[in-house]
DNA sequence: ACTCCTTATAGAACATTGTTCTTTAGTTGT
DNA sequence: ACAACTAAAGAACAATGTTCTATAAGGAGT
């Protein structure tokens, strides 16, 4: 905890509550589960009333907000990848650091993803979420100039890659993965759904 | 309902009782979302009190894991198809049969399968979820036997089509789906991804 | 058929949650 | 330095899952 000037305590210390909370909400997730992240802990743990949490983030969801927003930021960071000599390397890799940060904080990709609906996003939230979406159909757009998958709508097959690798986490965090290697079947669906995607629908 | 043993001492209508919380539940839950199952709301709905889901179920968790199994039987069921020519074309056809289902029962499907976590299930539930799986592997078994997919771990084959299929109607479910036509992507991502299974990882 | 006993039921009561209100203390502008 | 504004703490409120208790209904034994 930073050393706090008495003098220029007025302004600097909400922000720091602001982030306390963010943290400790954090923390609770990381910790336990959903259901564990209730206003009076995340308050408690970050040294508040109940009241602070409604003074900086208007609600419970606003917080959950908050959390979503941070999780999706993140998560733009995990697949930011180098480039590669290959298009189709690069995106492989940005789709193993994909699952990797979801294997990492199963709650918070819980929340990202299964809690949607729930949370009621604002547009700016959702922005966020879809910019993350622009990184994969980047990749993909690469990929398909340099050949390496067939041409087509980039949106469309990054939609499919994305689904596939969300329902292989989603299903994995659930603990209804019946692979002997989760890590291994998941490169292999991947795999497969590149050579499937590498050269167009009628060409089979 | 049927044989009720003379010895075993009961109450006739609780049956009937069990089945109008079991219907009440559903309906809640076709017509609000999760939230919105309260065990008030079904008890009031079911016309009896409270205490009646209790009685039955033992917990809340109890009504919404009978909703779990309700759930997978009818999935089980819909995905369930019959013999054609192909044994793909039959995979695939069932296939499309779980997005139907998962659509029409967005709330159902939310229950099914993100919400595992906080059910708590029994080993008995999660048989019934298991057998659902089994079904998909068997599809996947038949098409590698007519040379359709590539020879293969059946298991591990028909678990990426599933994370495939079921990270696409989550997606879906959730709102954040950026493909103009759902039902299409949904079949060109499974084409695709039948296309990279039907020959084996080295050949590519 | 009548009585008693078992047991499900209704309704109130309790703990915990999200949320709001009120009082109080602190900070800020002049 | 003083007054006005802001924010926080703690109590209070509504709704939820759950439990408790008194009651009534249905079957069993005679």
């Amino acid at each position: 905890m930073a050393i706090v000037n008495p003098e220029t305590r007025t302004r600097t210390a909400s922000v720091v509550v602001t982030d306390s909370l963010l943290a400790a909400a954090l923390a609770l997730l990381e910790e336990g589960d959903l259901p564990a992240l209730t206003v009076r802990a995340v308050a408690t743990r970050a040294g508040v009333a109940p009241m602070g949490v409604y003074s900086r983030f208007d609600s419970k969801g606003g917080l959950l907000e908050a959390l979503f927003v941070h999780g999706f930021s993140n998560l733009q960071a995990a697949v930011q990848t180098h480039p590669e000599a290959h298009a189709l390397d690069r995106l492989r890799t940005g789709c193993l650091a994909y699952r990797s940060f979801a294997i990492a904080h199963p709650h918070l990709y819980h929340l990202m993803f299964e809690q949607m609906r729930a949370l009621d996003l604002s547009q700016e939230a959702l922005g966020v979420a879809r910019a993350s979406f622009m990184t994969l159909t980047d990749r993909v757009h690469s990929a398909m100039a340099a050949g390496e998958l067939a041409e087509g709508d980039s949106t469309e097959v990054a939609q499919q890659i994305w689904s596939a690798m969300h329902g292989a986490v989603s299903l994995e965090i659930a603990g209804v993965h019946f692979a002997a290697d989760r890590e291994t079947s998941f490169e292999d669906m991947l795999d497969a759904l590149f050579r499937g995607l590498s050269r167009s629908a009628s060409t089979h």
